[in-house]
DNA sequence: GGGATGGGTGGATAATTGTCAAACAATCAC
DNA sequence: GTGATTGTTTGACAATTATCCACCCATCCC
């Protein structure tokens, strides 16, 4: 319930757009940006992402770049982790930014 | 007057959105695409860009990046390279996304 | 408790990248 | 032509990063 059972993220204050860009600007974040889009809390199961090719530690740290830049959000819930879009934060932050983002990507 | 003139760069439609992205999480990609947000051609020297401390094949290296990644066209004028931003190529392939990440650098 | 499950951690490694420096190339000014 | 101006290119080097692997740590289930 309060942020005790999510991982460590910025504040989104403290979301930085170039750190943003940093970590869309790779094509595995890019797809996890695109199944995040739904609004859905997910699990980090590398084959229900279509990264069946990636080793999990490898999806577990693109998730933490995400996390880290402020784009998603990682709530705990027993052994899962489940991550989502940060969309109001960066909505407020960045007005616009996300929607045009997601829009050039589905394109 | 033809593209005889301009150094190489990808194709409108092939711009692509992961590159751009990438090319633009760097914070020194991200200064000279404000001082491009005027729409100007702007010359190469790092004194007239607020990049006074680093060297000037360093910010050679960095238009090289945007430039490559479609953000950027170069004109050759004489010993001059003129560049400015692509903002036609980038609104017709992803409508909103130049403003917005504009928007989102100026705040 | 014991095993299985969902993920993270740390090390190793290879590839990418940001930076500078020195050399080069083309153009302009005289 | 000579020299100065404007950038690019190449090489070197350090820092970052993407990936895998082996291991660890909780939690859930029986």
């Amino acid at each position: 319930m309060t942020d005790t059972d999510r991982l460590p993220q910025p504040a989104a204050a403290d979301i930085d757009l170039v750190t943003v860009l940093h970590a869309l600007g790779d094509p595995v974040r890019m797809t996890l940006l695109l199944s995040y889009a739904d609004g859905a809390e997910h699990s980090c199961d590398p084959g229900g992402l279509g990264l069946e090719h990636l080793h999990k530690s490898t999806v577990s740290h693109h998730m933490r770049v995400l996390r880290e830049a402020g784009v998603t959000t990682t709530r705990v819930a027993g052994r899962n982790r489940l991550v989502s879009l940060r969309r109001t934060d960066l909505d407020t932050r960045y007005p616009g930014l996300l929607d045009a983002l997601l829009a050039a990507a589905s394109s």
